[in-house]
DNA sequence: CACATTTGACCGTG
DNA sequence: CACGGTCAAATGTG
């Protein structure tokens, strides 16, 4: 429970610092809809850590919930739950980061779309999750992709944190890019056998944002710990992906 | 001491 | 052979 808590504090801080940097981000429409989304995100892990738990606690001999059941979980599902919250709790300007965050979901979808087919940008190079060395990888494993803007203050080399615990395991500079990319795994991996990685690079053209690639989504989260640990059970990549 | 990060080496793919 | 993903020893941190 004290992990439901305490993603509701870091969206409810999120939300916070966007409004206080609303009048910086007022000409940067992509950072802006990013932290929007970043906003979702939190919220997001919120919702499925409550899921876990009362899962949990309805039936004890039931598995925990599995990845491709939170996976299909669309941006939009959460949207009321956060209008709900940014009704009660916030005023007009939220009201109006909400129509935003609806907009930018839409622009998003449309920028991602494109991206794949590599038609341009990252001048070629780009982020395809491109193959190479087949030591562990899974046969059909999802990679998938979110953009994610760089923390305004603090350490702004590091990607936001999205709830969950990832070990830095390998940093790359990439041919054709000016940033390096970081190669993350799940920080339980022997422990819960979980595959989840990811990789998380600034864009070229945009070093507020972070693309971050998770891929070797294990199919079948194995169990939580039974006792609240100071670390989250690794379902990461279940709650990180608003796709 | 245990765990995380850094970084050069290694190695498969195209 | 170049590139990119991973390994693993060295190093850092609490």
């Amino acid at each position: 429970m004290e992990e439901v808590i305490n993603s509701i504090r870091r969206a409810s801080e999120l939300v916070q610092n966007l409004q206080q940097d609303l009048p910086n981000l007022a000409n940067q429409p992509e950072t802006l809809s990013l932290s929007i989304d970043q906003i979702t995100q939190a919220f997001t892990a919120a919702k499925e850590q409550l899921l876990l738990i009362s899962r949990h606690t309805q039936t004890s001999e039931s598995p925990p919930m599995l990845l491709h059941e939170t996976t299909p979980h669309q941006p939009q599902m959460d949207a009321t739950l956060i209008q709900e919250w940014l009704r009660s709790s916030h005023t007009v300007t939220m009201d109006q980061l909400f129509q935003m965050q609806l907009a930018s979901m839409a622009a998003r979808e449309v920028e991602d779309s494109e991206r794949t087919m590599g038609s341009e940008g990252d001048q070629g190079q780009g982020i395809h999750a491109s193959s190479s060395r087949p030591r562990r990888r899974e046969a059909n494993q999802e990679k998938k992709k979110i953009l994610v803007p760089a923390p305004q203050f603090g350490n702004t080399e590091m990607p936001p944190e999205d709830g969950f615990t990832w070990r830095k395991y390998g940093q790359k500079e990439i041919l054709g890019s000016k940033y390096p990319r970081s190669y993350y795994r799940c920080t339980h991996q022997k422990l819960y056998e979980c595959q989840a990685k990811k990789m998380v690079q600034r864009l070229d053209h945009n070093a507020n944002i972070f693309e971050s690639i998770s891929a070797s989504i294990p199919l079948v989260a194995p169990p939580p710990p039974l006792v609240a640990g100071p670390d989250p059970p690794p379902q990461d990549t279940v709650l990180i992906i608003p796709w």
